[in-house]
DNA sequence: ACTGCTACGTTTAGCTCTAAATTTAGACCT
DNA sequence: AGGTCTAAATTTAGAGCTAAACGTAGCAGT
């Protein structure tokens, strides 16, 4: 019992013996306690999930020295990606974030109780509203995103370049299929607005 | 402007043109609005950011029609594979399910008011807790992870079983290889206690 | 034996998210 | 014109998480 990340691998002491495999030995744990399990995307999901666990965190410790957290950049990265005037929908906002309108509503009041975004009645199309960034807000994302992206390179380092393509490449495979299947309904009106 | 994932490839109009690619088109936009910046990590770690987003919404989804959440779910499944006696301390569940020590305690918490596990201090070794699952805890977990298994599944199951292996592969060795880098000290007391 | 030290778990404050209820203001009928 | 519908944003309730402060209890050195 118990055995998992700890029978032959020795858990990680650098002796350079079989290499541990963490998510391997979890789809074996299961098979060994209920056989039968489907654990075919366990290699996947579960490296996913991980992964994005480690940036997510590491992201947030590297933005907390800056004095900003993960939301508000996250905000402030796709008004200042969609070039001048800087200005996207809230609506669209919460398209390119993957995150509900109460998320978008409540990021936009936090950045705007900070001065880094202002909000306004669009021109036109009733019932929506527009968010601009601010002077200062575009001064943050300039401070801020070479820092957080140049630091995500360097972790990716270890990965020679070819296989960073191929995994590149997978990915995008499965990122399009996967929506798909999740009935898509949140990128179906992408090219409007 | 606002050219993103609208120039040409349509938005996910299902005509059969150019495959839009809004990740790429992200790393385009930085690069047109900010030339220089160092956009090589992008398409890993975007599509991994939005996969694991994905993947956790869908498991959310399917896990509430059950009456559980994702986090007590992932707490009974430690507990469920490390086999009988299915107990393990609380610094173990942390260390496995990549969350601080305080979020274990929050999480047994809920899970020991819905009377899933119970806690007790363990034998030999003072100041340790540990948590073992209840038989109800046990059922919850038979009745519900083949359901959110099996799903992940399905949602792969467009990607050919070739590709996914060389998938697992790549992300194995970048997971492993991250972890290194962030300074391993949550992985280093693997073997022991 | 006494005094810090250290390793563990818990508690607290604050942030962020989702889902659902609520508000708001055009648009559509008759 | 007036009532209803609908599409948008916001607010609210509640779950989770992290970081940091706290409590606690063996242990080591003198």
């Amino acid at each position: 019992m118990a055995s998992e990340a700890r029978t032959k691998a020795g858990g990680g002491r650098p002796e350079g013996g079989v290499p541990s495999d963490p998510v391997r030995d979890i789809a074996a744990a299961w098979e060994r306690e209920r056989p039968g399990t489907p654990v075919s995307s366990i290699g996947i999901v579960t490296s996913i999930w991980q992964l994005a666990k480690l940036f997510g965190d590491d992201r947030r410790r590297v933005l907390a020295r800056a004095g900003v957290d993960t939301a508000t950049l996250d905000l402030l990265s796709v008004l200042r990606r969609s070039g001048e005037p800087y200005t996207l929908s809230t609506r669209e906002i919460g398209r390119r974030s993957m995150i509900t309108a109460g998320a978008v509503s409540q990021r936009v009041a936090r950045a705007e109780r900070e001065g880094l975004v202002a909000r306004h009645p669009a021109q036109g199309r009733p019932r929506t509203v527009e968010v601009t960034l601010t002077t200062t807000g575009h001064e943050v994302v300039e401070a801020t995103v070479d820092q957080v992206l140049h630091r995500e390179t360097e972790l990716l380092d270890g990965l020679a370049p070819e296989k960073q393509a191929q995994l590149t490449d997978l990915l995008r495979t499965v990122l399009q299929d996967v929506q798909h299947r999740l009935g898509d309904d949140r990128l179906t009106h992408v090219g409007e607005d």
